[in-house]
DNA sequence: TTCAGACATGACACCGGTTACCAAAGCCGG
DNA sequence: CCGGCTTTGGTAACCGGTGTCATGTCTGAA
């Protein structure tokens, strides 16, 4: 529970004893012969600067391969250069593409990334968060869902004045800390795909509804069969868990039915590889008998058999609008670039999906 | 390329601006009655301090909340309390699940987690991990395969005098610094496995050769055949590249020959998936016409049809295990655990695995 | 010519811990 | 009762940067 940790040594003697020694601010200013405090306003881009005097400090920063040490910067600042990504999701493939985005985004801009899964469910949760958020002094956090939909969660990190930007389905936020993924479009257009395909019968299974994404996929897929006329039935409507086994069970369920769907959407790949199952064992044949679509486009989707239509988000982009989204925020108001980036579902149409027959 | 960032305010004006202000060494010290001195022992577990001083502070110590700064700390210990973890696994699965690992051993333990994936094709590779690594003054590194394979990394690590543990299939440093995940074992088991089936004509196909583990598979299938007497022939041999694709294009190869094999064996579980493609394409039943064997066991093994039998690594174990390593290793030489972990593979049989006919 | 104001720079304290070094207190045997 | 060793606590300097505020210089306008 503490974070003391037993490095002792005191009156001992030198332990760890870092490596040869790099320059440091003092170094730079003696040889450029100024004060540190002018080596601190270059080093933090001050307009107050004369540029001869910026050149030349630059030019013996870059001689001794001089950078500031992060550290007591940040013990100055009373801010670190790390930034945080918080998530609960229990999709890895989701969790390292929004790594990556954040990572590209924060490539040679001296941030750092560092991950911190968590269990919403979990007792004392929300102090785990706030103790991972003050200890580190983030410069700031992208939330995932589901955590990025907790407002408690937000509300801490307001009071402690830590910048963080949420990636949802759906605006939760201001503008400025949200990144969009629209999923209900994807499922439109996965509802689009079907009824042109001739699909009327169309059922869904959902995720749990304490995903906000399982009300969206939803609504999406209502009002994509509505613009077609075609009504999103009740009795078609399952509600799964995320998980292949659930969709291995609803999909037994539906395909039980005295009148099946035709085609079935499921709020993820996973659900979908549990309706593959649940038709080969009902002896149904897809896409013949029924239509499966998915949402994700995992890697996963085009290893299935037949390979899965599916919705598919751009994750990794989202993750690197998030962080600069992010590094943004960081920025004078006057200064910020502010640009709301287009995320737009796709769907990668496979063969899960043909004409009722 | 420079870690400066214009966060400029100087004469301008405080941006940021923490938050309500946290307890220091001072308060405590100050309402303890000593000096920081003491408190300093007291967080650093000297023996030098009276019991009674020792509890009085501890008691203070909850009652504020209070917890040391680890960007002070570390500006003093010239070290960060942040573990690093560096690789260029492409297998999001395999990430995911070494995080998870480390993260479990580092939970409560005051350290956290920083992620750099790097690519090790890249120009300047080494360069950029030597900054990440200074720059951070990372506490200590875990490498996972491929970085973990390569020598000058670990001098630079050496060099820089920053713990590290390697990850990797086979021991490549003092066992000290390692975790050898054995694939060769688990490759024999799946040889075993096989050739109790009845298996003889059994196919191999590796990864890519830059990968220490693409060898170690090899040789641990090939072993454990011979316990068989059986020979793993070298025209049943054929070079992969971990990807999808290259299973498939392997695959067609091996089932085109006049005497195709009775099993495949592939290096990981996406090469198995594109056997998989492969043999639907060539009309073969799996496993009436070939047995099919994955290494990995990723979720996507029991999502394919048929239900793939594959090799298992505990690999979120093998995360925890080196993450304690290194942990351990930042103690006097002789408070060390030491304990070297058995990380034993295992196979996970389904149903791509049959006698041969 | 003088002076306000913009620009450029420096002195100094401080961020929250640590170490180095020293001093005082407690305990022992002689 | 004293000297010397072991504990315990204090002080000052330092880690490598930052903020605050003062100061010096240069301009253009009055």
């Amino acid at each position: 529970m503490t974070s003391r940790r037993p490095i002792y040594r005191d009156e001992a003697g030198r332990a760890g004893g870092g490596p040869r020694k790099r320059a440091t601010i003092n170094d730079i200013a003696r040889l450029a012969g100024v004060s540190k405090k002018t080596i601190s306003r270059v080093i933090n881009d001050s307009p107050f600067v004369k540029v001869e005097t910026r050149d030349k400090i630059h030019a013996i920063m870059k001689e001794l391969g001089y950078r500031p040490d992060p550290q007591a910067r940040g013990l100055a600042f009373r801010r670190s250069f790390l930034i945080g990504m918080i998530y609960d999701n229990p999709n890895p493939q989701y969790v390292v593409n929004v790594q990556q985005g954040i990572l590209e985004a924060v490539r040679d801009s001296g941030f750092e990334l560092v991950v911190h899964p968590c269990n919403r469910a979990a007792p004392g949760f929300l102090d785990q968060v706030r103790t991972f958020v003050e200890q580190l002094k983030l410069f700031g956090v992208v939330l995932t869902p589901s955590v990025s939909e907790d407002n408690d969660l937000v509300a801490i990190l307001q009071e402690l004045d830590c910048p963080y930007v949420r990636v949802a389905s759906v605006s939760l936020d201001e503008a400025e800390r949200m990144i969009v993924t629209h999923d209900a479009d994807g499922a439109a257009e996965a509802a689009r795909h079907l009824s042109t395909l001739g699909h009327t019968r169309v059922a869904f299974i959902s995720g749990p509804p304490s995903f906000r994404s399982s009300h969206e996929r939803r609504r999406g897929l209502a009002d994509g069969l509505a613009e077609q006329g075609i009504t999103l039935q009740d009795r078609y409507v399952i509600e799964g868990a995320y998980t292949f086994d659930s969709g291995v069970a609803c999909a037994r369920r539906l395909l039980a039915m005295d009148e099946p769907p035709t085609a079935i959407f499921t709020g993820n790949d996973e659900m979908a590889a549990g309706v593959y199952t649940a038709a080969r064992d009902a002896g149904k044949s897809i896409p013949g008998d029924v239509s499966v679509v998915g949402f994700d486009d995992s890697p996963m989707a085009a290893r299935l058999w037949p390979p899965l239509t599916s919705v598919k988000l751009p994750i990794r982009d989202m993750g690197r609008f998030a962080a600069e989204k992010l590094i943004d925020l960081a920025k004078p108001e006057s200064e910020r670039r502010n640009r709301n980036p287009l995320v737009r579902p796709g769907l990668a149409v496979r063969e899960s999906t043909a004409k009722p027959r």
